[in-house]
DNA sequence: GCCAACGTTGGC
DNA sequence: GCCAACGTTGGC
């Protein structure tokens, strides 16, 4: 089976690549937008490939590199009261969020910045990380993108 | 099913 | 902290 290619955000303030180094792995919670959770539980398989991004933060890019570690299973949180993520909507039979476990790679040398990405829009091609208005904190990344986003490290 | 109001994301 | 962009909610 072919391997497939994501992007995955994060705040380094919420949760740094330093912090998946430490952990290893995560189970990525808190994802409650439909499309991230649908490119979770449809497009990804154990042992693709993730580019961790740093947002919201002074210097916004790609700064490791991390893979899929499990298929996608409900995210605990949305049950918890006590949560951010808390969603009294879903139901325990029903679950309505997702979320894969995250494994760390590798940090880059260097960040691989949005400035610099935005930069090289016409080597990219299409790309939801560099098109206006972007939100999605997960979202695909072809092979072609992968080699050639890491080909700047 | 429309759409105004509201909430969130995330760059700057 | 501001605000553009966009998703969601809920009244009608």
């Amino acid at each position: 089976m072919t391997k497939r290619y994501w992007l995955m955000k994060s705040e380094p303030e919420e949760f740094s690549i330093d912090a998946l180094a430490k952990v290893k792995v995560e189970p990525w919670s808190g994802v409650r937008n439909y499309q991230a959770r649908n490119y979770m539980r449809d497009g990804m398989r154990v042992g693709d490939g993730i580019l961790f991004y740093h947002s919201n933060c002074p210097e916004p890019g790609v700064v490791g590199l991390a893979e899929v570690a499990s298929l996608a299973h409900p995210d605990p949180t949305q049950f918890d009261p006590r949560s951010d993520y808390h969603d009294p909507a879903s139901r325990p039979e029903e679950p309505r969020w997702l979320l894969v476990d995250v494994r760390f790679k590798r940090k880059l040398a260097r960040t691989i910045t949005l400035d610099e990405l935005k930069a090289q829009a016409d080597e990219l091609g299409d790309f939801a990380l560099i098109r206006r208005g972007n939100r999605l904190s997960v979202l695909p990344v072809t092979r072609a993108q992968w080699d050639f986003i890491l080909a700047l490290e």
